[in-house]
RNA sequence: GGGAGCAUAGCUCAGCUGGGAGAGCAUCUGCCUUACAAGCAGAGGGUCACAGGUUCGAGCCCUGUUGUUCCCACCA
């Protein structure tokens, strides 16, 4: 490519797409097995089927794509595994959403029409995905996407059911549970949000019958109270030792129940009186539990009020002799049947209200449980028949691998959740009255009623050969097949070459609000198939917020697409825009600005890339007999932003290593270096001129390398130019700080003489010398610069406006009116003539002399100290005394200097 | 009720195991200096929330306070 037909401007657009195809072409991304060799592998936590990627989604993958291009590049076997989620619920959701809008009901299509439809749709939307993450420029090994209800992934399902089965770990069973009446389905309590809403207490008085006083209790769902089988009192409260063995008469239906003694009931709060409802409370389960409590149902799963028919057909079912232990009773609720709970609410409060029940209504505040798919249903607490993992023993195995560090969060603060929720771990309701899933394994004979769990489909009855067999309508929880994750895709259960050389994995990415749906199963189930933990590294992020600091949601219509941004800045710059200056673990917020910025930087590469080009047509090794000063700092400072870069890569610190290579390769490479090479290049010594040729060449190509995890795009492509490149640049070996290219002693010259051009260019700017004008230079060296100050002329004349510079011996030789400036390399003077005025420069220097001496004060102050200097590390005393004296010299020369000019006045 | 995060320049945020406060954007000044105006050179701007403590030395460690966000928890 000839660089002069390069575009002034970077335009992603024109490149993005075909890299991606030729990386892709290449097979690339495809991950070897090398045996010897440790891999590197991460498994992609698989999108959603839902709809489209959002920018908590581009984050997510940008993070991995870093660490895998790093790792690739490094040399490492490296495979990243992709994938998709089929989501359960919140896909179930949206095809029956996109079914009404045709008319159409699960009931209408039925089973198998439903999931014919839901295959579809997922073709669709994965395949949208997929297409999302190309865009991203993510290096995954695509032969081995998988889809988390794919074949594999299924056997993987039933193999751990069954397993889990085996060992008594799952269990069905009634039990309470948390109740979606949208999603018509049992969800886990992970799945359950709290939302602080307003609510009341309803003070009711419930009539006791042997004493015929009133009992006052209060309940924040009056409509339960149809369900009470028992008021409860603490056996210690002596208010009402007189009423034990007693009963009430419930209100509105008037039914007897007991008035029970129990600890649950507390007597600091309220009357210390509290209606138990088993069916309808956690807690009054457990109560009901204790005391053998009838359990009595008055919701209807889709949320109305029980009546005649439900209560029928429960009837019947215990009149079959199917009922199982803790079958809850349904009642006829009567005039009330039918009526959704909130206007039950109503009117039993009404009815209440009309009996002289209700004593009063207290306004509050509280926390109640949401389904976190539909943000405003309230669960409803019921119970029913659900299939349960029994979680206690698993999480202990899980909790060790934590513990003791095989598994580690960074940021560590992360474990804390985990284990918060691991430590109070209760059973897992996996059951799910949806289509869209893995169907329970479990078959259940008509005839002779045994229940049958099995890795393949049964023909007949195991027991009694009956054909009239049917399978469990439910499916499973979607974070079942996601806990397996890490090693089914890697083809377990069966020992594939995959699993045993790529699990466990290194590092999974994710963010923070997964961590207890997703990634302590993962470890739960990894040590219980595998063992071994499934990563050593949980590397958590935030999430992404839009420019307010709102989280991104469909419901205020904040979300950014990345696509778009894609569309209209490239992908590096997106990429790039979420990685720079975010630090592990927060969230950040999304801004047009951020992304612009970085389409800058991608521009200024280009530019800096192009502008290499023009000036070198052909790759030669440097030779370190003949490089000068500039070229050992820029191989200096590239050494040190090697070893920086490389450094935060390995802690997956990727804000703070994004945030050094922008550093160096804008202030560094570009504004110095190459502003420095170019009166060389422009220059007749030849040999200079090869060797910033060289050398711009070899920092510019280290720098593509170490930018590429974060652009990959735009390195890649700008590799492509570089003369004497082959392959791919992802391929290529990540930079190794190079000993030889450490030149510290110049590094400290180069600073001193760029000091200089930037006091130079101050003073003229506070004098307002026009830019066109070029002013003579006058230098003093101090001890030890005379040499480089006398090298450093081609560099003042280009850079600091100088049109001669001159290092002299005697400062009394200058007879000019000049402006001056004292500098760690000594004094520098500018002849100005009649710009220079006289008063105004005594005062400038004074100020800067008196900025002098609060340093030797601050200096001297520490160095009198007698803790410090015993206490801190010689280094830095010694580097305090240097400076002391360094600023003393200054101080003197600046005095001198205002002493000159006073007399000249 | 338990736990965690955050509070640093006008805005958004960095700041590694304690050793003289940084970036981007914004603002001001001057420049089309032939890689880049998506750029260059310069400037201004901070009691690092508050109060104590540890230390020779604190943005960083400890305690408390205030504000804010989040997670967990059965408050009738």
């Amino acid at each position: 490519m000839n660089a002069q037909e390069m575009e002034t401007k970077f335009n992603p657009q024109a490149i993005e797409g075909d890299i991606y195809k030729e990386w892709e072409g290449a097979g690339a991304f495809i991950a070897h097995r090398e045996e010897g060799k440790k891999p590197f592998t991460i498994v992609m936590p698989p999108p959603n089927i839902t709809g489209q990627l959002h920018m908590g989604h581009a984050m997510d993958c940008t993070l991995q794509d870093a660490a895998i291009r790093y790792h690739r590049m490094k040399g490492d076997p490296t495979l990243w595994l992709p994938g998709t989620d089929h989501a359960a619920i919140a896909t179930e959701v949206k095809i029956v959403e996109a079914m009404a809008k045709e008319g159409l009901t699960k009931d209408s299509l039925g089973r198998e029409g439903f999931l014919k439809r839901a295959w579809q749709w997922k073709e669709e939307y994965g395949g949208r995905i997929v297409h999302q993450q190309r865009r991203m420029g993510v290096s995954c090994d695509w032969s081995r996407e998988r889809f988390t209800m794919d074949e594999g992934c299924s056997k993987a399902v039933r193999e751990t059911f069954c397993r889990l089965y085996e060992k008594g770990l799952i269990y069905r069973g009634n039990r309470l549970v948390n109740w979606c009446p949208d999603c018509q389905s049992a969800i886990s309590d992970a799945e359950v949000e709290h939302k602080e809403m307003d609510g009341n207490f309803w003070h009711l008085l419930y009539p006791v019958k042997e004493t015929g006083e009133m009992l006052e209790l209060a309940t924040t769902r009056p409509e339960t109270m149809l369900g009470d089988t028992a008021v409860a009192i603490n056996p210690k409260d002596e208010r009402y030792a007189h009423l034990h063995g007693c009963h009430v008469i419930l209100p509105l239906i008037n039914k007897e129940i007991p008035i029970v003694c129990d600890e649950h009931a507390d007597m600091e709060k309220g009357t210390g009186v509290v209606k138990i409802t088993p069916a309808h409370d956690p807690n009054d389960y457990e109560v009901g539990q204790r005391h053998d409590l009838p359990i009595v149902r008055v919701f209807t799963y889709d949320g109305y009020m029980t009546g005649a028919k439900d209560k029928a057909e429960n009837d019947e079912l215990f009149a079959s002799g199917k009922a199982t232990k803790n079958e809850p009773i349904v009642l006829d609720c009567g005039k009330y049947a039918g009526m959704t709970t909130a206007d039950a609410r109503k009117a039993i409060v009404a009815d209440l209200e009309e009996l002289g029940l209700l004593k009063s209504i207290e306004p509050i505040k509280h926390e109640v449980g949401v389904c976190y798919r539909h943000s405003k249903t309230v669960i409803e607490p019921m119970v029913s028949k659900q299939w349960f993992v029994d979680m206690k023993p698993l999480a202990k195995p899980a909790i060790e691998a934590v513990t003791s560090g095989r598994t580690q969060f960074v940021p560590e603060r992360f474990s804390k959740q985990y284990m918060n929720w691991m430590t109070n771990i209760r059973d897992w309701c996996i059951s799910r009255q949806l289509w869209w899933g893995h169907r329970i394994p479990v078959w259940y004979c008509e005839d002779c009623g045994e229940m049958m769990v099995l890795r393949e489909d049964p023909c007949c009855c195991s027991k009694c050969g009956s054909k009239n067999i049917h399978q469990d309508e439910d499916v499973l929880d979607t974070w079942f097949s996601s806990a397996l994750w890490p090693f089914s895709t890697l083809g377990w259960p069966e020992q594939t070459e995959d699993l045993k050389y790529f699990y466990p994995t290194d590092v999974l990415v994710t963010g923070y609000d997964i961590i207890t749906f997703w990634v302590s199963r993962m470890i739960t189930m990894g040590v219980e198939e595998m063992d071994v933990t499934p990563f050593k590294t949980v590397l958590i992020h935030g999430l992404v917020r839009d420019e307010l600091g709102r989280k991104m949601s469909k419901s205020l219509g904040n979300g950014v697409d990345p696509l778009e941004v894609i569309e209209e800045y490239g992908a590096d710059a997106l990429r790039f825009s979420l990685l720079m200056g975010v630090s592990p673990g927060n969230d950040c917020r999304y801004s047009k600005d951020k992304v612009e910025s970085a389409r800058n930087f991608a521009n200024k590469i280009w530019n800096a890339s192009r502008f290499v080009l023009m000036n070198v047509d052909s790759r030669e090794e440097i030779a370190l007999d003949k490089i000068e000063l500039a070229d050992k700092w820029i191989l200096t400072r590239f050494q040190d932003a090697v070893r920086d870069i490389s450094a935060h890569n390995e802690e997956g610190d990727f804000g703070l290593a994004a945030t050094r290579i922008y550093d160096f390769a804008w202030s560094e490479f570009c504004d110095w270096y190459i502003e420095l090479a170019k009166s060389r290049l422009l220059g007749e010594d030849g040999e200079s001129k090869t060797a910033a040729k060289a050398v711009l060449l070899y920092v510019l190509e280290g720098l593509l390398k170490l930018l590429h995890p974060f652009m990959p795009f735009l390195t890649e492509q700008m590799y492509k130019y570089l003369p004497g490149a082959e392959g791919f640049l992802m391929l290529k070996p990540w930079p190794i700080a190079k000993e030889e290219y450490d030149f510290q002693a110049d590094e400290a010259k180069m600073e001193g003489i760029m000091e200089v051009i930037r006091t130079i260019r101050n003073l003229r700017a506070e004098m307002n010398v026009a830019p066109s004008k070029r002013t003579r230079l006058m230098l003093v060296a101090g001890e030890g610069w005379t040499e480089t100050l006398q090298g450093a002329d081609i560099y003042f004349r280009r850079l600091a406006g100088a049109s001669e510079s001159e290092v002299i011996a005697d400062r009394n030789s200058i007879t000019e009116k000049t402006v001056s400036a004292v500098t760690a390399t000594g004094e520098l003077f500018i002849p100005l003539g009649d710009l220079v005025d006289f008063e105004k420069e005594i005062a400038r220097l004074n100020k800067e002399h008196d900025n002098l001496i609060k340093e030797i004060a601050r200096a001297e102050g520490k160095l009198n100290n007698a803790g410090f200097v015993s206490k801190a590390p010689a280094a830095l005393v010694q580097q305090e005394k240097d400076k002391l004296a360094a600023n003393q010299v200054k101080a003197e020369a600046l005095e001198k200097r205002i002493a000159e000019l006073k007399e000249m006045l």
